[in-house]
DNA sequence: TCGTCGCGTGTAATCGCTTTCATTAATTCA
DNA sequence: TGAATTAATGAAAGCGATTACACGCGACGA
């Protein structure tokens, strides 16, 4: 617009260097002596110079620029779930030099192949998907890809895709464990079941309570709705509630669920854990914040951004060729769930 | 790593072009004749070729990305308000072919100067700002800069900014002539001094109430606290309500602070709108959901995004040169306002 | 004294596209 | 039928960096 952008010829010329030298500078290459370095960079400092990133994109192929692809939810970007998940992405990216590319898998983006786009034209060098439901077979062209990709908090147990997630199975054990350990026989499971995690999560959760050594207990469970959202654990513990009677227990599989069957019970005056208890998965703030506090199991989802980012760099460059890590989750008991009453 | 990516050299020997007409092609050039399209087209297709972006963008002199920043706030990821904001400008950005690159105005951000940065390496074409507080100084290298920048829902009164804002002052008038009309006469502003936006709000507030036709009312004001959080909310409300007797309307301005207000009230079993109104700012969607439901004024945030990216674009394409639009907003009267007790 | 090694720097090829301008083929008109 | 237009395509010059390789030079051991 104004007067001729600066590049690294002009900042060569000015400073009496070459174009390599000035290049190998701006790269903090040991090669360069001292004295040189500080002559070119002060040219660069008097320009305030910054390379260009598309040529040196084009030269080094490398974009410094992740992609990360959230799930299209309604409120995507004020969901805490997410929120924690991105903010871990984030600080990690930042932290080791890239810059973070957002999309939101619409349909749109979908069907046109934006994900497949954007490694293809480079534009990303590598992706953190946090978005995908079990119907989500598109994803079936990364299993052979030279593609770097991962999958945030879910996995398909059939296909050879890279993730990094919590093992929601060990949370379903935990969970199992607390509520069985507390004399609970019957349960019921608001269970969300379009991600292989959440299948993943009721599966065990019912393999335990059959197997329990003190004494099957027998779990019913409802859908809680695509969206995992506190509606959707409200209309599911008004259906468990209608239809089974002598529930002393009622797992979600999340927090916000957990939160919507906490309303329940105080809409329709049962008193929570006294006449039942409810646990939830997650260990959203919000947890902390209802009375009683919201027994759960703790998902470290800020860690969870982190180590995905951190295995993303790593395929990115060529530390790694794969990865799936599972990282633990922990017990957190507050006052929604005690023993169960006989 | 595996096989060799495809370049348009490689899509012009095998269809039989040359360089320069599928370069074209893959621009929808319209010089270009149907026949020749489809051939070359079929060749793209077959290896599901994108043009690497960083040579496109290096010989176009166009990233074809905006760069939008957001303020540092604690949890800023799951924030109801900048979600809104956030949406509008994805939303426009991608229906334009523009990616999305997210940056949180951290102090590091800011200390190195990243803003600029991203700017002059051309890394993006523009930038949309939506964090800034009334002592970011730091952005005046914008004033007269060849930078594509615009300021969202906020403003600097003194310099040469471009933005993109609700309109503050409007709302302002609108909330106190609602308030006044009702009959207030002594009303405790809750107010967001760190934004010039903020401090528009009340000084036009206070004007009004000063000069109302009707009888001056008596205005007194607290800080709200730096976030706009309904837990400083609650704070500037037990201030306010220790400090001054016979208040009967509290103008909380944002809605998130009003309903920290309305807390404030249920604890200490004040009735609203009986014994005291409470009028927030914003429209966030829990404002119907609380009981007594919250009048507020009505910021389309959601819009100020899409009208934000917008102007960005215009900008970056040349068609304006600067913006400084206001936004209108509108009252909404729910059940938290009624008539002053006298 | 000479060959060799290291260090610091410069030369030039390259990355994969866009775009101007020239060129060729096809069409129109006198 | 030949000249003048018009339409479609190709050749080649950038765009602004990175980086392999070559080179010059002083120091060193033989």
């Amino acid at each position: 617009m104004t007067t001729k952008r600066k590049t690294i010829k002009d900042i060569a010329k000015e400073s009496g260097f070459s174009l390599s030298t000035v290049s190998l500078v701006l790269n903090n290459h040991p090669r360069i002596s001292q004295a040189t370095r500080e002559q070119v960079m002060t040219v660069v400092k008097k320009y305030n110079f910054y390379p260009n990133s598309a040529a040196r994109g084009l030269a080094s192929k490398s974009s410094k620029t992740l992609s990360v692809v959230i799930p299209n939810l309604t409120r995507v970007f004020s969901d805490i779930y997410l929120g924690e998940i991105i903010s871990g992405i984030y600080e990690r990216a930042t932290s080791q030099g890239y810059k973070i590319l957002l999309d939101i898998a619409t349909s749109q983006f979908i069907k046109s192949q934006e994900y497949t786009k954007l490694l293809a034209s480079r534009r990303a060098d590598g992706m953190l998907f946090i978005a995908s439901d079990i119907h989500a077979d598109y994803l079936s062209v990364f299993e052979s890809s030279p593609y770097n990709f991962i999958l945030v908090n879910h996995l398909f147990p059939g296909k050879k895709l890279n993730f990094v997630s919590v093992d929601y199975a060990s949370s379903a054990r935990l969970a199992a464990e607390h509520l069985l350990g507390l004399g609970h026989r019957r349960i019921g499971l608001i269970a969300g079941t379009n991600t292989h995690t959440g299948l993943q999560f009721r599966d065990e959760f019912l393999r335990i309570c059959k197997s329990w050594p003190g004494g099957a207990a027998s779990v019913t469970w409802v859908d809680g709705g695509e969206e995992w959202s506190q509606r959707g654990g409200y209309a599911a513990t008004a259906k468990l509630m209608s239809q089974f009677n002598g529930l002393t227990a009622i797992m979600a599989s999340n927090d916000r669920m957990a939160l919507g069957a906490m309303r329940w019970m105080a809409d329709n005056r049962r008193d929570v854990p006294g006449s039942i208890s409810i646990m939830g998965v997650d260990d959203i703030q919000m947890a902390t914040f209802v009375n009683p506090g919201l027994s759960t199991i703790r998902h470290d989802l800020y860690q969870v951004g982190i180590e995905a980012c951190n295995r993303l760099v790593q395929l990115v460059k060529g530390e790694i060729t794969e990865c799936s890590d599972l990282l633990p989750t922990s017990l957190v008991v507050r006052g929604s769930t005690s023993r169960a009453a006989k």
